[in-house]
DNA sequence: AATGAATGAGCCTTCATTCAT
DNA sequence: GATGAATGAAGGCTCATTCAT
């Protein structure tokens, strides 16, 4: 009614949503996707369980959301942590800090990317999302402070690599210690390619032969 | 005295995990995991919805029984393909042709796949079955003709590398054509790597300024 | 800020339970039960069905609390009933009148009291809820106002009392009447009051030789 | 076919059946009624799971089967016990003997006992069945052997009692010693012969005060 | 904005029983 | 007589979502 009641309701709002946010994060960290409910959440986050669906039109939206805001706030806090980056290489080590902050999310809260991931792979896509839309922001001026010169392409093959490089990090089953592919990658994923690639050009199609594995020698 | 004889008896229990395990693969590939019941499922094979679970302990672990019987089947179809592979690349060919097979079945079932892939991911792990024993024989075996002679951990390095190719195939968002991540990594994984590494090694850290991502140039 | 008063909610949820609970004395009266389901419960109490997993963890729990509340109602019924125990045998007519009222439900509501007591039998033991808890209290007091100066000792006494003098009205396969059994039981058990019983068989059998079991000399 | 092959026939029949009733009586007293299936008791009869529904018309009856032919084969074993009752007194000491049998057996196979007066309670009564005769025919015959010239009133009235004292041994939630009702029941019901019982409270409660529920003076 | 009682579709599962062999 | 694969009805329960307050 008031004009203040107006901002003070949207500070509300936006507390609410935090809060649920926060208890998604947690909980599914904790227990999964499955085990757990909206009711759990709603408990958690100390709101009536109605809340929820007010302001998250479905479970799985809820999840992708809570996500990625983890993904922001990490993000954010790791490109202002002091020393900031500065200089001629500051590009360089913001995207440094930005991949090492989103590997280390795998590493910290592995059911949680899991769930994540697995969100993704099943269901084909993204969400859209505010919370989203903000970290992709953030990782479309870190590309682009790196120097791109094409972050329409540059972007979504970041994102495309770090989704790659967090499935590789959290696949189970690998006798060999996490960490070991995790250098692997990083070591194949150098980033000296070439970028800017033509979209579906063969790129560096080895040997010829068109084996879509090409085997060298001897494993 | 006389009852029904046990290879009549084995026979039919054959045939209806069959009918079963082909529906699953079936329905799952076409509705995803959560709209396919096992009601579904049993009508499609032309069973009564008891026999699922007389067969198959859980809703999930008839998935993965279901998957790793496709995939044996299409690896063993490759495998015996003419003109078999022979002479002194036959082991070579063999695993090509292995890996062919893995990634064609995420190209052609790609919601089947994915399925998989998230159950995996999500649940942190496989599911013992007959069906995945006889894969994972299948697959060591290509290894050892491949000329492994650390079939215990070339085996598993594989599997790995496998499931990390799905993925990578099946990841949407990428606005970058799967067959270029594909290439791309094969291209990097051309098994050119030293393999049978020793199991925690900091395996070829490159660069040494710690960082997980070293950047050499703009993206 | 506003959101429905406690009171209001309060009331909302004892109508819902009192239904449920209401429709559970009916139907397991009628059918017994393993003959009704939730479902019927929620249908003749006009409630959806989760209402009543909603209200109670389990179908056994709500047999239990359905005759317990049914216990207490009764019971607080007959001690209240008009011209109300006084003077200095109230706590006698009180006890009495308890008495009467338990082994009257088992009179008119068999099917319900087997039910209830043969649950108790298969499972050793009561579960826990607020109805039991009130009907304890009311019993209690009886015991209290009848003159005991241990009713941690005399109410779990009574209790068992009343537990076996239900059975033994209830149990079938006895061609002797029920009430004759009941009659030999208060004889027993000292309670001479006047029965409100019909009797089937001359109440208060005869003095002496009335033992069921008069060992001593020839059945 | 062969004239022999005919009581070949009848002998196997006898056995599979006793097969059964006694992994019937194990297994039940084991786990309860409801955890138990048919196939458990199939199972650990070593048969097939089609022989039980051959054998029985339904499961409740199988049960009703097992219990009585336990408690017939507990009781002839406790009737024919050296020395075996003889002289004067040969009936009286008959029918202790079958009482403390019954008891014993409610003492050493409690959750068998309670699932069977549950289902009795439950189920209104007796399912025929060939054990059931046997023992009612033995209850008979040692009532005739005590001296009833009745026994047309007398064992129903025996068998009613037996019930009840189950019952009551075996009734849950009863603060006071198992063993203490149990000599209540014993004193008032005459039987004053010595009990085989290990007694957790003085049997024989005394005369008088040592009354239950001795209403004329407070509890 | 917030509440939480109410909804109800739909799920997996169990298991006594049947019957072809 | 014996077998055990096959049946399929029925059941309790979960939980995302709705909506009156």
């Amino acid at each position: 009614m008031s004009p203040r009641s107006a901002s003070v309701n949207e500070e509300l709002r936006r507390r609410s949503r935090e809060r649920l946010l926060q208890a998604t994060v947690e909980l599914v960290d904790e227990r999964g996707y499955e085990a757990t409910t909206l009711g759990d959440i709603a408990d958690r986050a100390g709101s009536a369980r109605g809340l929820v669906s007010y302001y998250f039109p479905g479970k799985r939206q809820l999840l992708q959301s809570a996500v990625h805001r983890l993904m922001h706030l990490t993000l954010a806090e790791a490109l202002e942590r002091e020393p900031r980056p500065a200089g001629p290489d500051a590009g360089r080590e913001a995207l440094a800090r930005a991949i090492d902050a989103v590997l280390g999310l795998a590493r910290d809260r592995p059911t949680l990317m899991r769930t994540h991931m697995a969100g993704i792979l099943q269901h084909e896509g993204f969400v859209q999302c505010d919370e989203q839309q903000r970290l992709a922001g953030l990782l479309r001026d870190t590309v682009v402070r790196y120097g791109s010169r094409d972050p329409d392409t540059d972007y979504p093959l970041l994102r495309a690599l770090l989704m790659g490089a967090v499935v590789a990090v959290l696949l189970p089953g690998a006798p060999m210690p996490a960490a070991r592919l995790r250098a692997e990658l990083f070591a194949r994923y150098g980033l000296d390619w070439e970028l800017g690639f033509p979209p579906d050009a063969p790129a560096r199609e080895p040997s010829g032969q068109g084996s879509l594995l090409p085997l060298p020698g001897p494993l």
